[in-house]
DNA sequence: GAGTATACTTACCTGAAAGTAAGTTAGTGA
DNA sequence: TCACTAACTTACTTTCAGGTAAGTATACTC
């Protein structure tokens, strides 16, 4: 019994790593069981289909975000220091050996993939862009930032950049992160 | 004898379009063949491996790229339609049923990846960012584009932007293509 | 008209993927 | 202590992936 949580643990953090490494195709069971010394059986116990691993996997990273972006995505405060802990958390994620995010993981399949899916992927980018717009709209409220038009596209332009990067990283390194956050920076009138 | 010059581009022209919808590992054989009416062996036949399939849409792609920008990519001349002409190809490419491009295609198992592939991968990349970084150089000179910091730099980041735009075209639909070139544009101060 | 190369096809192979059904074992509760 | 359940394993199935070997039809060459 006490083994059984973490079993399940184990499996979706292994399956987390090789999600956010290889995309949604790029596992397979054996990938999971194997390092973790069980059968392919096991996690159809704890996940009948692949598709329910993946739920759980949302689910994961939801928590994931949630504990790892408490501190920043709290209201008020400065915007610069918020938009910085974005910008440590995709480095942080980087560095652990997760260098796509769960939307990039998904988006190639998107079309494939079952509604609830779906739904709880578009609450999490919602949920995610209409913090960074608030962050915008208190920078620019507080002269910390400078930028043109409307905060909530100028946040998806900002989530679209680090997308690209986590991809371009792929092929160049960390460094092209770190670089083209600079480059966001300095978008943003940020001088310091 | 004929005929066989359209299979084999007739294969091409599937596998890049399958290519640029699914990405590397989200097309197979039969999804090549069963559509054009041939088997599997014809395919096979054509291109021993994947790989040598893989290295020949990558062929493709410089082809593709370079008939559809000699226009635009031409030296001297304003730098806004040349950037215009950059964001009409990739609005052209979703249109006709290629959401991503061959880079976002191939970067999720990048590491894994023959050395031959990478090196086309990265001359595309070079070319790229070297026009577009000609093409903001020439933009801030002839004081059409304001913007801080190293066009080289700016440039990486324009087409991080782009991809990232791309990947989120998948979930939204393509007028979030549109309406992120809308805010590049206001980034670089174009007015008009 | 015979030989040869090209462009395939048919018929196979091996491996791996997701998934299932039927056991097994250890703890739980009555 | 006996039935029950949770958490597995073993052993299997089906499907599909990429790949190969051997045969075949057509056209081209001498």
């Amino acid at each position: 019994m006490i083994e059984t949580i973490a079993t399940r643990d184990q499996i979706i953090s292994k399956a987390f790593d090789l999600m956010l490494q290889r995309g949604l195709n790029g596992f397979s069971y054996r990938d999971i069981s194997e390092p973790l010394g069980i059968r392919n059986a096991a996690i159809h116990y704890h996940f009948p289909s692949k598709m329910d691993l993946i739920c759980a996997l949302i689910e994961e990273n939801h928590q994931v975000l949630y504990k790892n972006t408490a501190e920043y995505m709290a209201y008020g405060g400065r915007a610069p220091p918020q938009l910085e802990g974005l910008f440590a958390f995709t480095l942080k994620q980087y560095k652990i050996g997760r260098p796509i995010c769960m939307v990039g993981a998904l988006s190639i399949d998107y079309a494939e993939l079952p509604d609830e899916i779906k739904r709880a992927n578009d609450q999490f980018m919602k949920d995610t862009s209409d913090w960074l717009t608030r962050v915008l709209e208190t920078g620019r409220e507080q002269k910390e930032f400078t930028f043109q038009g409307e905060p909530r596209i100028k946040a998806m332009s900002i989530l679209a950049t680090i997308q690209g990067a986590r991809q371009l990283a792929r092929i160049y390194g960390m460094t092209i992160l770190e670089t083209l956050f600079g480059q966001i920076r300095l978008d943003l009138g940020i001088t310091s």
